[in-house]
RNA sequence: GGCGUCGUGGCCAAGUGGUAAGGCAAGGGUCUGCAAAACCCUCAUCACGGGUUCGAAUCCCGUCGACGCCUCCA
């Protein structure tokens, strides 16, 4: 049974979905108005892990990422820019999408926009104003009246009185409770704005959501993510909204994800201590991002540096070992043997299960795959062939695979491989004249050329990397 | 100031009542002509101080510290 931390209630909970095998899975993407950063990937592949192992499970996963791609900060950028917003957001769009697919994040059934929702979102906020939930302002605002909705602050935890208390809010006079937040925003003249009952402008960031969930996923949901700094207000003001509006419980688990922290503080933008997607993959396999992430408990801050780095790039060598090929001219090991492996197999694959089972538990459940590479590279010392090793690997790609590791093998360019055979076929004759500097000599240049040699009793390997 | 999360070996990180998973690094060994890889072995008593308990990293109280939210933010 799949148990799921849920922000709403701080417990883990027995995971039931609202329709038989489908879950209905909404994750806030982002706001388009810049390169996205590392921290956005984390976020992206947490959610990618969850949604990939809820289909390992046999769910069906309708799975929506949205794009805020209308806001004070896309209008600024473009601004500044000299460039029309909507360019610009779909600009960041496409960037974005490439980010993603680059990360091998599986895409989302649909990615909304704001600016595509509008006739929802615009009902939406007549029907919260005709119940009483909001009224227009005499400044053109919308704003959704938090004192009608009498749970507001139940996901944060928080309550109206104490927040009042210390929030450094600059109070709008047109407000009539300073918790109240807008659904609808005047538009200033040159802003992009869409007619609507209470004049020209454009929605606040929380109301799109809520539409694009009704819109997408109808008035209930399964899961709802998003990093845990989207807590409050963003995700308050959705349940407020989107619970007054239809009457009804809005998302049954919600799942947030701990920061990224470099040099111990959260990577923002409004900090400026930003890795880019793209600057971190001109670096690095998208392999060793997402082995960062499963390294740890998708909850906690997750550290972000150069030996945490460096040590999950050297974790996916370590898998990739259990993938080689078995010695050469092996004769394979008894029946005996080779069933242990399988079953060594089956219990890793049991093992990995519970692990996700409980909460996600991504680090368990690598530990359960590093017993099977133990397993496998034992079997292959002890001389197994590939048709003994080959049900042991399979199961060892498929956990990989519902992490999303691609463990492809660092590659050189694919013409090169036979001449490569040839060369150390050459070094093999050398080897048995015992030249032995010469044939040194060659393993070090095929090295310093991205090649690696690794001799055996029986004969030599070689491998890209 | 309020709310919340957290503090486990050199680093990252599981474990939340019965005497500390895993990865990286380090040291030793097997194998090898050497090397590499692989395999084997070694390496922590869980921020600190109290308390509850037969028994606590795990529960309670306090102290110190870190981080997040309260304002745009994955």
């Amino acid at each position: 049974m799949l148990r799921i931390y849920n922000t709403l209630t701080r417990r883990k909970e027995d995971f039931q979905t609202l329709e038989p095998n489908l879950v209905r899975m909404y994750v806030c993407g982002v706001t388009v108005y810049n390169d996205a950063h590392v921290g956005h990937a984390m976020s992206a592949l947490v959610f990618d892990v969850i949604r990939r192992y809820l289909e390992y499970r046999g769910y069906k996963v309708r799975h929506v990422m949205n794009f805020t791609d209308v806001d004070d900060k896309i209008i600024n950028r473009a601004n500044q820019l000299k460039e029309d917003p909507f360019k610009l957001a779909q600009r960041y769009i496409d960037d974005y999408a490439q980010n993603l697919k680059d990360l091998n994040i599986l895409p989302a059934a649909v990615n909304p926009r704001a600016t595509q929702t509008m006739n929802e979102i615009l009902s939406m906020v007549k029907g919260l104003i005709e119940k009483g939930y909001a009224y227009a302002a005499t400044n053109g605002d919308v704003y959704f009246r938090v004192t009608k909705n009498k749970d507001y602050g139940k996901l944060s935890g928080r309550k109206l009185d104490d927040m009042q208390a210390g929030a450094r809010i600059e109070i709008e006079e047109a407000k009539e409770h300073p918790m109240d937040f807008a659904l609808w925003k005047a538009a200033k003249p040159g802003e992009p704005a869409w007619d609507s009952p209470w004049g020209k402008g454009r929605p606040g960031w929380h109301i799109e959501c809520s539409a694009m969930n009704l819109k997408e996923l109808g008035e209930q949901i399964d899961i709802h993510g998003g990093g845990n700094d989207l807590i409050f207000p963003h995700h308050e003001n959705e349940i407020a909204q989107s619970e007054s509006f239809t009457g009804k419980p809005f998302a049954r688990y919600w799942i947030h994800n701990g920061l990224l922290q470099l040099g111990g503080e959260k990577m923002s933008k409004s900090l400026g201590n930003i890795v880019s997607i793209k600057d971190f993959l001109s670096q690095r396999n998208a392999d060793v991002m997402r082995m960062l992430v499963l390294n740890g408990s998708y909850r906690a801050p997750l550290i972000f540096n150069e030996e945490t780095l460096d040590a999950a790039e050297k974790n996916l060598d370590r898998l990739r070992s259990g993938l080689r090929l078995a010695l050469p001219n092996v004769k394979g090991v008894p029946a005996g043997s080779a069933s242990e492996l399988t079953s060594q197999a089956q219990t890793t694959q049991q093992n990995f299960i519970n692990a996700m089972d409980d909460d996600f538990n991504t680090p368990l459940a690598l530990a359960a795959i590093h017993e099977l590479i133990k397993a496998i590279n034992t079997a292959r010392d002890n001389g197994a062939s590939d048709d003994q090793l080959r049900p042991a690997q399979a199961t060892l790609r498929e956990l990989t695979g519902v992490f999303g590791l691609q463990l492809q093998d660092k590659k050189g360019s694919g013409d090169a491989d036979k001449f490569i055979d040839l060369l150390v076929e050459v070094r093999g004759e050398v080897r048995k004249q015992k030249l032995w500097p010469l044939s040194d000599l060659i393993r070090d240049k095929l090295k310093s050329l991205g090649v690696t040699l690794e001799d055996s009793k029986d004969g030599t390997t070689w491998r890209w990397g």
